[in-house]
DNA sequence: TAAACTAGTTTGCAGTATAAACTAGTTTAC
DNA sequence: GTAAACTAGTTTATACTGCAAACTAGTTTA
């Protein structure tokens, strides 16, 4: 009967994460994106960006690039064509849910 | 610029735990339910059941009185004004934050 | 009276989010 | 020239969390 309702058990909580369902919704609005765009767009603190970016990276969902501008580090995120396609489906499946009860 | 997407920083961690967001929409459709119903419709575990319930309890969410039906234990589980409030707000507040990207 | 069942709760464990502390290098001040 | 402050991050420590297995307390069945 609920059984609609139960598959937000099965959200992808990588992507259900706050922080990381703001990171991804960001990247998701740009080509790519620096560390620095994102913590100041983001609000969150580096090493908390930080460990956030290598899970999302961990699961392929972020690719990141190391290089330099100029003399310092400069690292370049962009979400990959499976980040993609996983925040679509997040999107749908959250979307759904909040669906069944709204209205 | 993205202050709007930072507000999904502030969700109700609480209700967001997909477990517990489905346990609180399924209370927000019936007047009462008691523990086992609970465990059919959600298809949760009874420890894990049990453990978002006390959660949900110590936040003031939802009322848990315990009486028997005959002689067998009875839990019987309600919303609360505050549950009914928060869960309210963060169908609200996701909504909002999925509007801001879907269009 | 032993075994199986009901209705839960507690415990143990593995995983998590977060900020503080750290690293490695660069620029500025004196 | 070298100490202090800054940049751009990463690693570490801590406190919290979700989850199922194990447990509790009582009841019914054999």
């Amino acid at each position: 009967m609920s059984d609609d309702l139960r598959r937000v058990t099965e959200l992808d909580r990588l992507i259900h994460e706050p922080a990381r369902l703001l990171i991804v919704t960001i990247l998701s609005t740009v080509e790519s994106a620096d560390f620095l765009f994102l913590q100041r767009e983001s609000g969150l603190t580096k090493g908390n960006l930080s460990a956030h970016l290598s899970k999302l990276e961990d699961a392929g969902y972020v690719k990141i690039q190391k290089t330099f501008k100029g003399k310092l580090p400069l690292t370049v995120c962009k979400l990959t064509a499976a980040g993609t396609e996983a925040v679509a489906q997040y999107r749908q499946q959250m979307q759904s849910f909040m669906n069944l009860t709204t209205k």
